[in-house]
Formats: C-alpha cells, structure tokens, sequence
DNA sequence: TCAAAAGTGTTATCCTTACACCCATGT
DNA sequence: ACATGGGTGTAAGGATAACACTTTTGA
C-alpha cells in the first residue's frame, strides 16, 4: 500500500467535528438583511450553524433540514461556499487539537417575518461591513477613515514591504478614479484584518501594525471566523447576480423595475443607472408584464412585473445589469 | 441553550473521516494532463488523497504539504474546489454510517517529469471526458453518439417531463448553432450520470433510463466519485483562465503566442482565433518580450515572450482570452 | 517555389454608458 | 405648479469577431 493511501487508515486521524454555518440572506426595504443568533451576554453576535448529522444524505440536505426545522424558513436558492478548517479555528483551553470544520453555505429566502424564537434575528449586512456600502458614496466617512489607516501602513512600511502593500491595497480598495469593484469584499476584509483595522485580529493574536484601539469600531464583529464566512458570502452573491437570475429568490412575486433595482444596488453596494438596468433586464427577458400597475410609487404609477421561471430552463446563466468589472481602467 | 447550538454537543456526531483530493493539472505538448493513481489490478484510476493531519494549520496547508511530499512537485497555483459528503459514497458493508468527507482541491504544476513511484502517472483529462475535447469539431463522434443517446432519453419521455428533459439538455449540450459553451463540463457529466450513460451511475445502483451496456465505453471511468471531482475542476479552470492569469503557472519561463493559445485551447476543449488572440494578450499587457525568437517553429521565426509577472500586483483579475459566454444565441 | 507559421490592418457589429428628454400621478 | 418617480430616444465609445493580407523562415 503506497503512502497515498494513508487516508484509508482512518486511525492517524485527529478528532474531527463538523457544522455546517449558513448565511441566510433575504432583502427587506432597508436592505440586505442576514440571519444572525445572539449569545449570552454581551458576547458578539454569531451566524447560524447547525450539525452534520448521520441521517443526512447530502451536505446541502443536512443544511436544508436543520434550518427550515429550525426556522420554519423555506430556503429557495442554497450554495456551498468554502470549507473553513483551521486547526485553532476554537483554540481550546486544554490544549488538544480537536479540530472543528466547518462547512459555509449561503442561502436566499423570501420571508422576512421576525422568528420568534428569541435569539435569532435578521439584521442588516451592513452594520458588519459598513464600508461596504457605496451606495450614496462614503456617506459615513468610514471609508476615509480606512484609506487614511491603510496609507500609514503603507507609509510606515519597511523599504522591501512597500510596493507591495501598495499594490495589495489598491488592489482592494481601487485608485481614486477607478470604478469601485464591489466584489472584493473578502480581499477588503483580509486586508483590514492583516493590518490589524478589525478586532478580530488582535482577538486571534496575529501580530499587526495598527493597535489594538484603532481596530474599527463603526463597524460590528462576529463570533470566531464568522465575518470571513459572512465576506465570502457577500462576494460570491454580488458575482452571482451578475450572471444567474439569483436576485428574483428574494423578490415578492410581483415588483416594479425600480424595486428590482433597489434590491440590486442594496446587494451590490452600489447605485445603478436607471434607464439603462431597466432595459437591461427587460432585453434579457428576464421578466414580463402582469398587467397591473402599482399606486403607490410616490410618482407615476409603475407596471407590476413578475420574474419569468421558465428562463432558467432557457437559460439558466443570465443575470442582472451591473456595470462589467472590464471598465474599470487599469 | 437553543436548538442551534446542537453542533456543540459533539457526542451526537458520527464519526467523520477526512481527505483532501486533489486535481493536479499540467500542460504537455499532447493536452492537459491530470495526475492519477493506478490501484491494484483492473480497479479504476483513482485522484490522489491524503488526509488531513492534526499538526496542518490549514486545509490548504495540509494538501500542499502532502502534495509536495509525496511528488516532490510543487504546487504553484491552489484552490478549493467543493467539499463532497455523501452519506453513501463509501457504501460499508457493516451497515454503519462512518461518513467520509472528501475536501476536492485543484492545483496546477509547471513540472512534467514523470515519478519513480511506480502507481502514480499523469493522465490527459480527455481520457475520461472525451466529449470536452471540441478542438477539432467532434472528431471522434463521441458527441454525436451522445446526442443521439439524448435524442432518444427525450423521446421516451413521460409527457410530463418532456419539456424539462428538453431544456436540460439543450442548457448542457447547446442547440446546433449555439456556441459551445465549454465552462459546463459539470452540467454535463451530471446529465449523462442521470441518464445513465457513464458507468458510475450503475454502480451506484441509480435508477437510470438508460442499460448498464449503453454507458459510453469510450470514455475511462476513476474510482468512486473522482470523476465528478474531476469535472468540477475542468469547470472552474476553464472559467478561471478568463479572469485570472493562471495558465501562466502551466507555461514554461519563455514561450511564444501559439505556444501560449495552444495551452489555452487545450484547456478551454476549443480553438481559437490566432489574430485575436495574439492581440488581446497583448493589449492586457500579460506578456513581454524577451527579446530573443523561437526558430524552430516550422515557419516564421516567433518572438519569444515572458509572463509579465508584475501583472499579478498591478491587475490580478485579468485574464486570457476566450470567446465571451454571451456571445451564445438566446 | 511552396508550405507553414508569424504577424498586421481593417471593418462590421454589438454592447455599454451616458445624456437628454417626455409622461403620469399626488400634493 | 412642482416634486417624484416612470419611461423612451439616441449617440459616443469600446470591445469582439471575422476577413483579408503581408512577412519570414525551412524544405
């Protein structure tokens, strides 16, 4: 028997637990929303993860099971995102490497009605990646205020460290000028935690340049990696939407164009152009007509739409308008 | 404690055994080759696995590390594909449920020497997906003994389900006039495994449509659920190539345009246009001159360019030429 | 001279993006 | 009247994809 076949010999094998964590995401007026529990006391908040248990055919069955049991909700579109398994993922107190596995998922629902079970509840992305939000431009500022952290570690950096921590930060953030290139949010996110802007990072004992009181505090952190979890999610759903007809799971099932679009942007963190989105998705056939119009706009009255199912029999990779990441300027 | 917190209580787990699989790719002058290892007597090819180990800090970790070990080959470019989990993937036959999680990554290497380790060997990929191979039309007539097979799974079909076997095909394979979408080579594997043209599907003792003896004998089959492995690597390599520099990581230091589009074509399953492509690597300032020409071409003498490696810094979401997926017909 | 591969020029077409403008409703 | 959002027209610019053609080598 070769060497390669070690892992038949399931004895050298480490301990081993697995949890599937979710991101559950679902879109409200007030923008994306994801399902969080909150733990005793001031501890902070933590996403949703439930066991792999024996009776689970599949991974994804196992997610599907746990969360509509638990939560009543009705996962329409469920991804698996990345496996997460750092050996001090849980740095235990006594010393053991049991290693803890964790598998994450990303999961849309419709419904947005308030659980009642008491620790769990929907809130907005955002409050964890507030610079995530680019939708009226850096509003809050928390932007500048990163920019100007990140140039002082660029500033201070050692003669060989310098081109690079440029290159990594313009990489992520974007020259002024550049289009703002919304699906970096797990290259901002390691970022900021490499340079030691997120208490995460100081919780884990990395060694980082910024001190432990500049770790940003407009922004709120997650239990143990699941900011990482909820970046990656982020990331893979604003990819997503460009190419596959995702954005509708979280649509009633009639809306407006402009409704649509608020929708887009909230995911997206950015502001759209209106005539354009509008032909966009109406040329890619994504919706038609109902017939009747909505009222209550504020302004003339909208034609109610209704996203059209049988396109992903047709054409299952299509998405909705955002500006293509080509025309950002090199 | 809430029911979410079930994951915590580790005594209600299964006993969980975990590998890491990889897909290790390289580029011949002959086409893309994948690494594999030969069992005992007349079992099926096999990917190499190695399992993960307490003292690797990371999963990435672990595979490189056993990787490199093993082969001595060192992995330039790594990433995680899925992660597989089937309850029933490794069938006991005691009954008992010991469930094996196998993490699938891909890796690519620029080193084609073969190993003195006698059951490891390097395989073209097209050994066991000769339909992906469209360089040259369907040369072989795979493809149109698919077709027909499919042609027939749609006609027999319950009325019911006439439509949606249709258009799952036509998603797959593409209508006659569509342009070939090479990106789907999961998409299609899962629908000859349904329908039960690939001999895994027996195996496994699916219910399929078609006979055990229909199932393509051109095409070798791997070891448990390798080859579904395998397809999702194809997948993601060819998508990644678009958007990312990494057929790089498969050339040698210097090499010219044809050598590179020849690499590409091998990848993507298809040809491309020479003027075009020359052009727009060229345009995304991928490559520079070496100053030096390549003679023995069976032509023109070819200048010789190197990967501009700086690129990586500057612009990493940039890639290689192909044809746009939205050039597809409606 | 011819085959084979290296290169260059050019154009039709499509898509993206932006700008300008009109329409219908409530207050 | 005017604010608010709905909706249409159009044109500049860029990227793609196809076609035609010249250049340089070895046999």
């Amino acid at each position: 028997m070769s060497r390669v076949d070690r892992s038949r010999t399931s004895a050298s094998q480490d301990a081993v637990t697995v949890d599937l964590s979710a991101v559950i995401v679902t879109a409200s007026p007030d923008g994306p929303l994801v399902l969080v529990r909150s733990q005793d006391g001031a501890a902070p908040l933590a996403l949703p993860a439930g066991p792999l248990e024996p009776q689970h055919r599949t991974l994804e069955a196992g997610l599907r099971n746990w969360v509509e049991e638990l939560t009543g909700y009705n996962l329409g579109y469920v991804e698996q995102l990345y496996s997460f398994g750092d050996a001090n993922r849980h740095a235990s107190a006594r010393g053991q490497t049991s290693r803890s596995l964790s598998i994450g998922y990303i999961a849309l629902v419709r419904e947005t009605r308030p659980k009642q079970s008491s620790d769990i509840s929907w809130a907005s992305w955002y409050r964890f990646f507030p610079w995530e939000d680019m939708r009226s431009g850096d509003e809050p500022g928390v932007m500048t205020r990163i920019r100007e952290s990140i140039a002082g570690w660029i500033a201070e950096a050692p003669h060989d460290a310098r081109q690079d921590r440029e290159s990594r930060s313009t990489n992520a953030f974007g020259k002024s000028g550049d289009r703002w290139n919304e699906e970096l949010v797990l290259e901002r996110y390691e970022l900021l935690y490499e340079i030691g802007l997120v208490p995460e990072a100081h919780r884990d004992g990395a060694a980082c340049w910024a001190p432990r009181e500049a770790a940003i505090v407009e922004a709120e952190s997650l239990q143990s990696d699941h900011r990482r979890i909820l970046a990656t999610g982020i990331s893979r759903l604003r990819g997503k939407i460009k190419y596959r007809p995702v954005v509708f799971e979280l649509m009633p099932p009639r809306f407006t164009f402009l409704q649509l679009q608020r929708t887009v942007e909230a995911l997206a963190g950015i502001e759209l152009h209106k005539p354009n989105f509008r032909r966009l998705v109406e040329n890619q056939g994504l919706v038609e007509e109902t017939g009747s119009v909505s009222t209550n706009t504020g302004g003339r009255p909208a034609r109610l739409l209704r996203f059209r199912r049988d396109i992903l029999r047709e054409r299952p990779t299509i998405g909705v308008g955002l500006p293509s990441a080509r025309s950002q300027k090199g």
